[in-house]
RNA sequence: GGUCCGGUGGCAGAGUGGCGAUGCAGCGGACUGCAAAUCCGCGUAUGUGGGUUCGAUUCCCGCCCGGACCUCCA
């Protein structure tokens, strides 16, 4: 079995990764705040720890994947107050659209998808232990994590208070003791959500719920810890500040993993610029296996400029792909070792797919193990494994676009019989018309086959 | 301003102290009635100036450029 090494942002560099308990791996992601649909930035640490899980499971005996739902937050409020929906009502139909989006990029669920709502008792839990330890303070109805109070705050993303005070370009509220200080729970009018709580009614701050559903799930000290790069500070700084002051013996997260950030034209997507492509418009572009190959193509600490152009050759090289499976559907899955070493290179999916590659013309070429292989070396990555018939099936779908099946197959035979009798001009019209519709007409030895073009 | 990351062929994108992967696109060829698909072949790249070294794209320093974070954000 490969050794396993993956990129620490707590330490900057790569290190053997080694659980604490090999027999069973621990993981915890962060997940959506469900307000809006998930666009395809959020989509690539979905995919990108997907492929973790994958490989993880292959190489320990078992995996815990814990991906939280946020379902309280201000985001979630306002979007209430300016549409008039009820709060529970954008959060469940955010949340089932999640599910079916992640779903079409062929993302398998977490094992366990806690909702922080259903765990705020944790989180009071968590802030008395805070303030027992005079780690926090509470001030005008709010409870406050006091930094001043934790050496080490500010080691994970590397920046010293000094650093961020100088940075602080937002107003100190009177309350605060110390400008990095931050809100842990607060509280809430009659309109908004609200918990009772020693403090009184209330909700959560933005990082506390983090911490509680990774020590409820997961324990005080667990292996993995990811998330976008964007969440480093003040998201998870602040996360491993409140769980390691709330249990000083602990270690939290042994391994910080961060993905590189989704780009247009060079910049950030993000809600905030209105740059952004919300996954149901790429899936209505191209196929979401095709989204999940182009986030794929770069490594996952780098940043992915993404533009239709890329969409549309994520596409055609799907396409190729599959040409090798189709070679030999029937060929019996099998894992190349040389997959699971690429993926072992801290996740180094680009060699893994050149790999693939080479799999796929082998698989063309007629080598029935070769086919067997690349179905194989796909699942790790979570492509390839749909039915190679399922473009005739997506080929139906184009009836909307003027012709059905029957119509081609029609068609078909009228320029055969064209072609026998060497009427090519009549054969060419027709294979214009087909293409016309999108169909691609390719003669081969055992007659007429077609496909979407 | 501070911190961090990165600058590789037309585009995308890896690796590596010593012949610079892979894919897409392009070009040539085989095959085809013509195509498509497939196969074979070809071309062009390591931002810039120094340093270390027998040798640097790779290590070190400066510069230029780009991005992220420092504020809600995957």
């Amino acid at each position: 079995m490969p050794e396993l090494v993956l990129h620490n942002t707590l330490t900057r560099r790569r290190e053997t990764f080694v659980p604490q308990d090999p027999s069973h791996v621990r993981m915890y992601v962060c997940g959506p705040t469900v307000y809006d649909l998930a666009h395809l930035g959020n989509a690539r640490p979905v995919v990108v720890f997907d492929v973790l899980a994958r490989l993880l499971r292959r190489l320990f005996p078992r995996l815990t994947y814990v991906r939280n739902i946020t379902d309280v937050d201000d985001k979630i409020n306002a979007r209430a107050a300016e549409s008039g929906e009820a709060i529970g009502d954008i959060t469940r139909r955010t949340t089932a659209d999640f599910h079916a989006d992640m779903a079409a990029i062929g993302a398998l669920p977490p094992d366990i998808e806690p909702r922080a709502t259903a765990h705020v008792g944790e989180m009071i839990a968590l802030i008395e232990r805070l303030i027992a330890g005079g780690h926090a303070y509470a001030a005008e109805g709010h409870v406050l994590f006091a930094v001043a109070s934790f050496a080490q705050y500010g080691r994970l993303s590397g920046r010293s208070p000094d650093e961020l005070l100088a940075g602080a370009r937002v107003e100190v509220a009177p309350y605060k003791r110390d400008p990095g200080d931050f809100v842990l729970w607060k509280p809430s009018t009659e309109e908004l959500p609200g918990w009772d709580s020693p403090w009184g009614r209330g909700r959560p701050g933005w990082h506390i719920e983090c911490s509680a559903m990774s020590w409820r799930y997961l324990g005080e000290t667990f292996d993995i810890h990811g998330g976008g790069s964007d969440l480093l500070f003040p998201h998870h700084e602040n996360e491993a500040a409140q769980s390691l002051c709330a249990f000083p013996d602990s270690r939290f997260a042994l391994t910080w993993l961060h993905n590189g950030m989704l780009l247009v034209n060079g910049e950030k997507m993000s809600k905030s610029l209105g740059n952004f492509v919300t996954l149901r418009d790429v899936l209505a572009a191209g196929e979401g296996e095709a989204v999940r190959l182009l986030l794929l193509k770069t490594h996952y600490r780098s940043p992915l400029d993404f533009s239709w152009a890329a969409l549309s050759e994520a596409q055609r090289e799907l396409d190729r792909l599959y040409r090798g499976v189709e070679a030999a559907p029937d060929a019996e899955a099998e894992t190349p070792d040389e997959m699971v070493e690429a993926l072992c290179d801290d996740l180094n999916t680009p060699r893994a797919l050149a790999y693939l590659y080479a799999l796929a013309a082998g698989a063309r070429a007629g080598n029935h193990r070769t086919a067997g292989r690349l179905r194989g070396a796909g699942a790790l990555l979570g492509l390839l494994q749909a039915d190679p018939a399922r473009r005739l099936q997506e080929i139906e779908q184009l009836n909307a676009r003027g012709v059905t099946r029957a119509d081609i197959e029609a068609l078909i035979e009228q320029r055969t019989s064209a072609r026998l009798t060497r009427d090519f001009a009549r054969a060419d019209a027709i294979r214009a018309e087909l293409a016309g519709h999108g169909i691609v007409l390719e003669d081969g030895s055992g007659g007429t086959t077609w496909r979407r073009g």
